[in-house]
DNA sequence: AGCACGCCGACT
DNA sequence: GTCGGCGTGCTC
């Protein structure tokens, strides 16, 4: 039995597995041997033996008890961390994100560590007798096995033992040998990441003594010259590292290690975090006085933020509104206060400039997390938050599991961007968590956008929320004129068969001529949308998913969006065999070979998914507009955000179609967000901007609102439409969806989960609606099939026990497809 | 998820 | 008569 300050702790540890199977998804007890007593605690990663054959797996402590109630206990093997990797309050939502959003408690738990790419475990048998294998029979495969272990220096990995030999029951066979005494079998945690380490050199003599040492080498021959220089390199300096030693003195490191051997200097290993920004060349900032819109908002946030009551706002505030300098000032007092702030950003909008703009005010004390961060990066970012060396985080979704405690401020930037949502499980969103730990540290929830999303202005107009608004652009640039241009005449009255309008076309060439920017937006990449056979009506499609293939002419070749699977172009119709395949629908690319015909000279920059791979893709391309090195910037959804461009004076949104008529209740929202900011990159630095949306239907409300930059209007209209038709705010949707690459067995599995859904009725008035199962609209995607069920709730959480006797029962039937569980999902495909 | 136990068909 | 199929239950 062990102390730790007042506290006894027991004997037991409670430990759940990184096994993702849900009927394995609870607590274990282990014994704790002697030797490691002190070294765990709860929040700490372990290794057990587990089952029947004892396989190495990893776990998480998440309690420690005196004695357990189950009789015959197994030891915990090893231990994976020095320090506990979470606390208590972070095992605690563990708990309820596996609960929300139905996945199990280790890929909670793995949100709140920094990704950690080959990290295993590794299961290593030794030979104990090396002549033990005589007693086995020659040939048989214990003594193979024997045999492959002598050969391998008496020491092999499970799975090297395996892919060699090849047995199916290896696992089992290796148990009976380490009965009989002839093997031991030990697991052992390996990290792909680890930290990053620099030797320092640095004088092991007093600087005098130095001196006398570098008189001395100097009258020698030439190789001593240099360890003369070194040495004077390290007086100036102090220390280095022995690879600045070698470059600054341009030596090598033999004359490091000859002046290590005599004693002059002495090398020692320190870890170092890898930096993520540079601040010495970022520009300091300070506050600004705020404008008289600002300024209530700020002092609001400033009194509440460390009173320990958890309050949650939503700013709307047009774009240029300043809310940046809001955000600023708030974590300012927050940091004053003694308090840590996380302010999250989407993903795209994280660039180079969002990242200074906060190191510049806030110096070290930030630290960032987004993806394009190497793992080692992430990691050291993270430890630098764990260790309390930094006071803000700035980062995209997942950095809401910051390891930070005492939180005053949690801010979400943009917060009715899709990409706070995760996609892949744990399914959660980021407001979602974000509320729930505001609301367990007390701190201020700050939700932030120039078109917040329907649910989060209903929130606070039905006062859930606290509301401010800014309605003044900072530098009181006017925001665009707006037109709406009808493209139904453009064929037969313009006899213009182009994508893009001659009015549009006009307008282009009015600002070649002065020399000012234009931003065209598309939301579709590649060339042609569809190819089909003209003869016999065949459209290539993806082979291993239901989606029509679009055609790309850089690399001439039909690409699949969804998996990413790619051929050469067809010339003869793999159906009938006709030559006559034709391009159907506009990308990215079409408009960009069109503006080269339909102005030469112009420079245009395409930015979409295909230009922009790689690290810093983005920046590239943004970074050569800004510089003035193009004309007309084109591209997706990505153009929409990031920089602000101060001469572009047009934006044109080709085809505001597309957006509008996605089969999706948020449709209209989409679609006014992205107008809204689309428009809004026209006009600034005093040149009012034009902006001009294409649309087959100028009728349509959605495009009107925009056009008149009326958010309310906007809202006050979507409302209704969701409260009559029964959607969110009103409603959760929650998706029950089957995969699987036997679409007899998927069926099989979402009938049974449709039976689970009819058998709770409408669950006593909670369930408004069930939907399917059907087919979802991309039925198959990467050779799955893709079977789905919706249902609209009240409330999610009121029908989570349906839901759990849906996963239950799935459970049970031991099949091998797979199934999700939703909750508002993002992707309606 | 793995793995063992257990009860029914085609083989020496 | 056995070898091996995968249905079912358990894992601290």
């Amino acid at each position: 039995m062990v102390f730790v300050g007042k506290e006894e702790l027991g004997v037991v540890a409670g430990v759940i597995l990184n096994n993702s199977s849900h009927n394995v998804d609870r607590e274990f007890d282990y014994k704790i041997p002697e030797k490691f007593i002190g070294e765990i605690s709860v929040g700490t990663r372990v290794l057990v033996p587990f089952g029947r054959g004892n396989a190495a797996a990893e776990g998480i402590v998440v309690a420690l008890r005196e004695e357990s109630e189950y009789p015959k206990l197994k030891s915990v093997s090893s231990v994976v961390d020095k320090e506990p990797v979470c606390t208590q309050r972070q095992l605690d939502m563990c708990e309820w994100i596996k609960t929300r959003y139905f996945c199990s408690f280790y890929q909670a738990f793995k949100l709140f560590l920094p990704p950690q790419p080959g990290h295993r475990v590794q299961e290593w048998v030794t030979l104990v007798q090396p002549d033990g294998g005589m007693l086995y029979e020659k040939g048989s495969s214990e003594r193979s096995v024997l045999e492959f272990l002598a050969d391998s220096g008496g020491c092999a990995e499970m799975n090297e033992i395996y892919e060699a030999l090849g047995y199916s029951s290896l696992r089992s066979l290796i148990g009976r040998l380490s009965d009989a005494g002839a093997v031991t079998v030990s697991g052992e945690a390996v990290d792909g990441v680890r930290e990053k380490c620099v030797r320092m050199a640095s004088l092991a003599v007093s600087v005098t003594e130095a001196a006398d040492i570098i008189e001395a080498l100097s009258e020698s021959r030439v190789r001593a010259r240099l360890q003369a220089k070194m040495l004077s390199l390290l007086c100036d300096n102090g220390s280095l590292s022995t690879a600045d030693l070698v470059s600054l003195s341009n030596g090598n490191y033999a004359a490091v290690n000859s002046l290590v051997k005599k004693g002059f200097i002495k090398i020692e290993t320190v870890s170092v975090a890898r930096e993520v920004y540079d601040e010495s060349r970022i520009l300091k900032t300070d506050a600004y006085e705020p404008t008289e819109e600002q300024r209530p908002i700020i002092e609001y946030l400033q009194n509440g933020i460390g009173s320990g009551k958890c309050e949650k706002i939503l700013l709307r505030g047009v774009t240029g509104s300043g809310k940046t300098e809001i955000f600023m000032q708030a974590i300012s007092k927050c940091i004053e206060r003694g308090k840590k702030a996380i302010m999250l950003v989407p993903e795209i909008s994280l660039t180079p400039q969002t990242v200074n703009r906060f190191v510049g005010r806030f110096g070290s004390s930030v630290a960032v997390i987004h993806s394009g961060l190497s793992a080692g990066e992430r990691y050291d970012q993270w430890r630098k938050i764990r260790a309390g060396e930094v006071d803000v985080v700035v980062g995209a979704r997942s950095a809401i599991f910051a390891p930070f405690e005492n939180i005053g401020i949690i801010i979400l930037d943009e917060e009715h961007e899709n990409s706070y949502k995760s996609e892949i499980t744990p399914r959660y969103h980021a407001r979602d968590i974000a509320e729930k730990l505001a609301q367990e540290s007390g701190a201020i929830l700050l939700l932030a956008s120039a078109t917040p999303s329907v649910s989060s202005y209903y929130k606070a107009k039905s006062g859930e929320y606290k509301l401010f608004e800014m309605h003044k652009r900072y530098n009181e640039n006017e925001l665009p004129d707006v037109k709406i241009l009808d493209m139904r005449g453009e064929l037969f009255e313009n006899k213009n068969s182009s994508p893009i309008s001659l009015y549009l076309q006009n307008e282009i060439g009015k600002n070649l001529e002065r020399g000012e920017k234009t931003i065209l937006f598309l939301n579709r990449r590649g060339h042609s949308t569809f190819v089909s056979c003209r003869k016999c009506g065949y459209v290539m499609q993806c082979e291993n998913c239901d989606i029509a293939m679009t055609y790309h002419i850089k690399v001439n070749r039909l690409v699949c969006h969804y998996c990413g699977a790619s051929h050469p172009n067809v010339d003869v119709c793999p159906e009938c065999g006709s030559k006559y395949i034709r391009f159907f629908g506009t990308g990215t690319e079409k408009i960009e070979a069109e503006l080269k015909r339909l102005f030469p000279s112009a420079r245009v920059l395409r930015m979409d998914t295909d230009t922009t791979a790689g690290k810093g893709g983005h920046e590239r391309i943004l970074s050569r507009f800004a510089k003035g090195e193009a004309d007309i910037l084109l591209g997706t959804q990505m153009v929409t955000k990031g920089l602000d461009f101060p001469d572009v004076t047009l934006v044109g949104v080709l085809a505001a179609d597309t957006a509008l008529n996605i089969d999706d209740f948020r449709a209209a929202e989409r679609s006014f967000c992205l107008f809204t900011q689309v428009c809004g990159r026209a006009g600034r630095g005093g040149v009012k901007g034009r902006a001009v949306i294409q649309t087959y239907q100028p009728q349509n409300s959605t495009l009107e609102f925009a056009k008149e930059h009326n958010y309310e209007g906007f809202y006050k209209n979507e409302i209704e439409f969701r409260k009559m038709l029964k959607y969110p705010p009103f409603c959760d949707i929650i998706s029950i969806m089957i995969t699987g690459e036997d679409e007899a067995e998927v069926r099989d599995c979402i009938r049974s989960a449709k039976q689970t859904v009819d058998s709770f009725g409408t669950g006593e008035g909670h369930i408004i609606g069930v939907l399917g199962p059907a087919p979802a609209p991309v039925a198959k995607i990467k050779n799955k099939f893709r079977y789905r069920i919706m249902i609209k709730a009240a409330y999610a959480d009121d029908v989570h026990e349906m839901l759990s006797a849906v996963r239950t029962r799935h459970g049970e039937i031991r099949s091998k497809s797979d199934l999700t569980i939703d909750i508002n999902p993002i992707n309606m495909y």
